[in-house]
DNA sequence: TTTTGGCACGTTTC
DNA sequence: GAAACGTGCCAAAA
């Protein structure tokens, strides 16, 4: 593309409307640019969106979207395997997308929450409040908001629809009704809480009933202390044996902490890609543009005939010329979105046959450097565009990261430091868990420099707690 | 003594 | 120019 630039009086550089427009765009996700189109072609007839999902899907978004198409059956199929599935339609927002193959079902945290709601015999008062609750979950799944403060917001729907303003007792009530469906946990209003919710849910399932009561005990009374205190010190704390503080430590690990989460890469992982990844015939690992992303564009043929003819006034000439630079910046969107990628996936040929451990240290200087490309402008394609690959849906920017210097002068990712760290924690002698120092040291005889303290923060950044913590006997 | 995490500093990256 | 990162130092805890 030409580069145009005009020059102010004040030296100061002014891109030209065109320019700008080339630059946002490049900046948008692909939901975004959708919504963008659709507010450009709204006000502009020639340029037309020859996508009959876009429209329909985006103006669904804010109210129906939610009703469940799927059955509950295919939900479980879907989170079941434990591989996140690309191909779940739309996105946590709902907002619908069009993807290749199956139209397997995607369903949010709410909707899950709504089919529920809607199986049991409520009285619409209660109906109206555990909306309300519903609405009102963080993205971890909690009711973080004082309930009175809750039930303030819609006083008048009580007030004039429903019978009167809620009272403290109802209130609870909903909430517990919230707190009893599945995801375990859901609704809770403090991590303790989500966590006894858990616990009390697994009394229903024969368990070591001991293990189980100790466990409702630290949780209860020792919450703080868990994960904080070596083993010794917690089981002075609760006056109980290490075997059973062990067992009750067991079950804690085994809850979830923030029960939307599941839902919540669900989301992540329902999001278009904007490319996909896939092993190409000479075995090498390709990038192409992924078709769905974007919906067909064209310039509406009757409308550029009549300029083309001289009937029309110059007000649909500009128009027509609008509607030429949008579709040229998507093309040029495009393109650009695939260079950078095909750069990222040609540097990282290993990590696509590997996994992590084969991340190779890469700055966002050297895609820019291989694509001729400014390095503001890679940061713009590699923030909210998606890559599918069959590891799964990574954002571009996840191929960057920094690295630690090695012995022969080459150099090593922290994205493949981490996942060592993760594999060798993993394989310890829980007896004996290895210290950062201890960590640190075997990187050393890798021949890979790497400060205790950096080993720490990769440690941190996996939330692995510190090697004392792990200790187990 | 060993292990860990807060703080701060210089450098790199955005 | 600002944010993120890797690292050294130091003090606290075990």
């Amino acid at each position: 593309m030409k580069i145009s630039l005009t020059t102010k009086t004040s030296q100061q550089l002014t891109l030209t409307p065109q320019l700008q427009q080339a630059i946002r765009l490049l900046q948008l996700s692909n939901l975004e640019l959708r919504q963008e189109l659709e507010a450009f072609s709204a006000d502009n007839p020639l340029l037309e969106i020859e996508d009959s999902m876009s429209g329909e899907s985006l103006e669904t978004s804010s109210q129906e979207a939610e009703s469940p198409t799927e059955s509950s059956d295919d939900w479980e199929d879907a989170i079941g395997d434990g591989l996140t599935d690309w191909r779940g339609e739309g996105s946590g927002e709902d907002r619908a997308g069009r993807e290749d193959g199956g139209e397997i079902g995607f369903i949010s945290l709410q909707a899950h929450l709504r089919e529920q709601v809607a199986g049991l015999h409520l009285s619409p008062r209660d109906r109206v409040w555990l909306e309300i609750l519903i609405e009102a979950l963080d993205e971890d799944g909690y009711v973080r908001d004082p309930l009175t403060e809750l039930a303030e917001g819609y006083a008048e729907v009580f007030e004039s629809d429903l019978g009167g303003a809620l009272d403290e007792d109802e209130m609870m009530v909903g909430l517990r009704l919230l707190q009893a469906l599945d995801p375990p946990g859901i609704g809770a209003q403090s991590l303790q809480q989500c966590l006894q919710i858990q616990l009390g849910g697994l009394s229903k399932i024969s368990l070591d009933a001991d293990a189980l009561q100790a466990a409702q005990l630290l949780v209860g009374s020792h919450l703080d202390q868990v994960g904080q205190m070596p083993l010794a010190s917690l089981c002075r704390a609760c006056g109980l044996d290490r075997d059973l503080v062990n067992a009750a430590l067991d079950l804690i690990r085994g809850l979830e902490p923030r029960p939307a989460e599941r839902f919540q890469a669900q989301r992540d992982a329902s999001l278009t890609p904007d490319v996909m990844v896939s092993l190409g015939r000479n075995g090498k690992w390709v990038a192409r543009l992924s078709k769905q992303s974007l919906p067909r564009l064209s310039i509406n043929s009757e409308y550029a005939r009549l300029i083309r003819d001289g009937e029309s006034d110059s007000v649909l000439s500009q128009k027509l010329q609008e509607a030429r630079w949008m579709l040229k910046n998507i093309a040029q969107r495009s393109e650009t979105i695939l260079k950078v990628s095909q750069a990222i996936v040609a540097a990282q040929q290993a990590f696509f046959s590997q996994g992590p451990k084969a991340m190779r240290p890469m700055v966002l200087r050297d895609i820019a450097e291989a694509c001729e490309l400014h390095e503001s402008t890679v940061s713009r394609v590699t923030n909210q565009k998606f890559m599918l690959t069959p590891l799964g849906c990574f954002e571009l920017k996840f191929f960057f990261s920094s690295h630690v210097g090695t012995d022969d002068g080459g150099a090593a990712s922290a994205t493949a430091l981490k996942a060592q760290i993760e594999a060798w924690i993993k394989a310890e002698d829980s007896a004996k868990p290895l210290s950062d120092q201890a960590l640190s040291d075997r990187f050393q005889e890798q021949g890979v420099v790497v400060a205790r303290r950096t080993v720490a923060k990769y440690r941190e950044a996996l939330r692995i707690p510190s090697a004392s913590l792990r200790k187990r006997q």
